[in-house]
Formats: structure tokens, C-alpha cells, sequence
DNA sequence: GATCATGATTTAGA
DNA sequence: TCTAAATCATGATC
């Protein structure tokens, strides 16, 4: 049996003509040829496309007669007809999507970056890791450390929120959706199926609105860490205690100032400063020194009396100091060079 | 804003 | 790899 037959079959069953009719095909035929059933389905189906352009009220009004017409039932079971082939005809089609791995990775530096997940301090983490790695004073390290989770609170309150945005709306939108092909369901075969399909399309969509807020997310934790580092580079002056502390190792080693590297990372801990900071001073200062001697005759003759005070502190107790740190304390010695120009 | 001071970086040589 | 030397870039001072 056609389609067209058994909906004839239905719309005759129902519509009240004599169960000969139905059966016979003749009188079905006989039937079309007056045209009556055709004129009755276009009838329906132009309401339902006139549906549309008319007011709510009218609208509801013509949707409850369209649901209480006496073929409404024929048509459904033709529609269910038609939407079964359809739906096997595209199963298969809609298949689960492996995690997206790209979602994966900014998920996990969201995480990484303590914007995501438990409020664990991983920003502190970020932000020690990031002054360490730029090699900074602990001081300084703590004011920029403060400053990047404070920025890193605010990138990741302003994520939360929109993410708290996207899940109502997302939420609001599929009950919509649930709702609306709940009363179609009435009038045209919906399946529960459907539905499920349905709204697992408007999460897929919704989900990739979250991919773009991760994104740029990311994106503004990237630059935060960025400036954060580019910051810890800028040059800062050492503190006054850590000047004093290399210019008395370099004034008393003025023969040979180039300390080993036990001594530089001993220097390094006093001035909390890293130990290629040291080399870099020393390095600076030979050459500045050697090229100007004359300015810093000053500055040497000025850690000449401290450290003699000092030596004078220290012989009271002991009857000479010379510790091995600094051999020669006690005095500064005039600068000596090689033959092949070092001091 | 000019100038100097100073920490960092780059380059070349041993 | 370390160092000297030159240079850059920024801070401090006037």
C-alpha cells in the first residue's frame, strides 16, 4: 500500500465514510475523483502554513481546531510513516564526538593557571615560578607576585561569570527548544530520540560559544604573564645594603676581584640577588673601575676606613683577622694588572 | 629633558 | 665557559 493510499485509508476510516468505501479501492478512486478528501488535506495543511502569520490568539485557536479536526489522526499516522524512513535514512549520521583536544589543552592550562577549578593559589604558583625564572629579589618579587594574583583574580572572576552566563542561557534555551518540540509533538512525530538529538546539538553549539570565552581567556593570562615577566626584567637598581655588601668584597679583592664561585654564591644569598646578577656587577665594576680609577679613588678610601674600623672591631677579640673570605681586609691594595690588561 | 649611573645583554677572544 | 669590552635600556638626579 502507497502512502498516498493509506492516508486516504486513514483520513476515510476516521472522516466517517462507510467502511465499504474504504476498502473498496474503486470507491476510494471514486472518491478522488470528486476531489473532496485532496481538498480537505489542502485545507489543513494551508491552515497550518497560514498559522504563522497570525496572531497568537488566532493562532492557538486555530492549533486547538486543527488538533480536534477529525483527520488530524490520519495525518499524524502518515507523518509518523514518512518520518520513520526519513530517520533511517540519516541514522548513523549523528555519531558521539571524541573530547575536542583543543578544549582539552585550554581546559588544562585554565587549570594550570589556577583560573579554573579549586582557587588554590595555582596563580601564586604561576607568578613564583614566572619571578623565579626572570631571576628577581625576593622583595620585589612579592609586590609584582601580589600584583599578578590580583589580576589573575579578576580575569578569573570575570571567566566564572561569563561561564555562569553561557550555562543559563545554554539551560534557558534547551528547555525552550525541550519545551516547544514537546507541543509540536502533538501535531508532528517527535521522539524522545529527537529531542536528546536536539539538545545535544544546542549544547555542541553552546560549548563552542565556551571554547571562544577559554580561549580568550587564555589569551589574557598569556599577556598577565608576559607583562609580568617583561616587568621582573626591566632593570632595578640593587638596595643600598647589597651595594655596599659587593663594593666591600670588590674593594678588599681589588688585586684579584673576581671571586669563585662559592664566593659568589655567598655574595648572591647577602645581597638576594641571583648569582649571574653577581658576575654582572663584577664584571661592570672591573671595567668601570679600570677605566676610571681616579673617580672611585673615592669610594675605595671610603671602604678602606670601614673596613678598617671593622678590622680595629675584630682585632679586639682576636689578635689579627683574616678571614678567608676576605684575605685581605684591612687594607685596600693598589690596583695591579697583567701584562695582558686585567686588573 | 639632559645627563649620569647602573644593571643587563651582546660580541669576541682565550 | 669565563671575561673584557661595547652597547643598550632604564632609573635617578638635577
Amino acid at each position: 500500500m502507497d502512502d498516498q493510499t493509506r492516508m486516504m485509508t486513514g483520513l476515510t476510516g476516521l472522516g466517517g465514510l462507510a467502511q465499504a468505501d474504504v476498502v473498496d479501492p474503486d470507491s476510494v478512486r471514486k472518491q478522488q475523483s470528486l476531489g473532496q478528501p485532496q481538498q480537505d488535506i489542502g485545507d489543513i495543511l494551508q491552515q497550518i502554513m497560514a498559522i504563522t502569520d497570525e496572531s497568537l490568539d488566532e493562532a492557538q485557536a486555530r492549533k486547538h481546531a486543527l488538533n480536534c479536526h477529525r483527520m488530524k489522526p490520519a495525518l499524524f499516522s502518515v507523518l509518523c510513516e514518512i518520518k520513520e524512513k526519513t530517520v533511517l535514512s540519516i541514522r548513523g549520521v549523528q555519531e558521539e564526538d571524541p573530547p575536542d583536544p583543543q578544549i582539552m589543552r585550554l581546559d588544562n592550562m585554565l587549570l594550570a593557571e589556577g583560573v579554573s577549578g579549586p582557587e588554590k593559589g595555582g596563580g601564586s604558583a604561576a607568578a613564583a615560578a614566572a619571578a623565579a625564572a626572570a631571576g628577581g629579589s625576593p622583595t620585589d618579587s612579592s609586590i609584582e607576585h601580589s600584583d599578578y594574583r590580583a589580576k589573575l583574580a579578576q580575569i578569573r572572576q570575570i571567566y566564572h561569570s561569563e561561564l555562569e552566563k553561557y550555562e543559563q542561557a545554554c539551560s534557558e534555551f534547551t528547555n525552550h527548544v525541550m519545551n516547544l518540540l514537546r507541543e509540536q509533538s502533538r501535531t508532528r512525530p517527535i521522539s524522545p530520540k529527537e529531542i536528546e538529538r536536539m539538545v545535544a546539538i544546542i549544547h555542541r553549539k553552546f560549548s563552542s560559544i565556551q571554547m571562544q570565552l577559554k580561549q580568550s581567556t587564555c589569551e589574557a593570562v598569556m599577556i598577565l604573564r608576559s607583562r609580568f615577566l617583561d616587568a621582573r626584567r626591566k632593570r632595578r637598581n640593587f638596595n643600598k645594603q647589597a651595594t655596599e655588601v659587593l663594593n666591600e668584597y670588590f674593594y678588599s679583592h681589588l688585586s684579584n676581584p673576581y671571586p669563585s664561585e662559592e664566593a659568589k654564591e655567598e655574595l648572591a644569598k647577602k645581597c638576594g640577588i641571583t648569582v649571574s646578577q653577581v658576575s654582572n656587577w663584577f664584571g661592570n665594576k672591573r671595567i668601570r673601575y679600570k677605566k676610571n680609577i681616579g673617580k672611585f679613588q673615592e669610594e675605595a678610601n671610603l671602604y678602606a676606613v670601614k673596613t678598617a674600623v671593622d678590622a680595629a672591631n675584630v682585632s679586639a677579640q682576636a689578635s689579627q683577622a683574616n678571614s678567608p673570605a676576605t684575605p685581605n681586609s684591612g687594607g685596600y691594595p693598589a690596583p695591579c694588572y697583567t701584562p695582558d690588561g686585567r686588573l
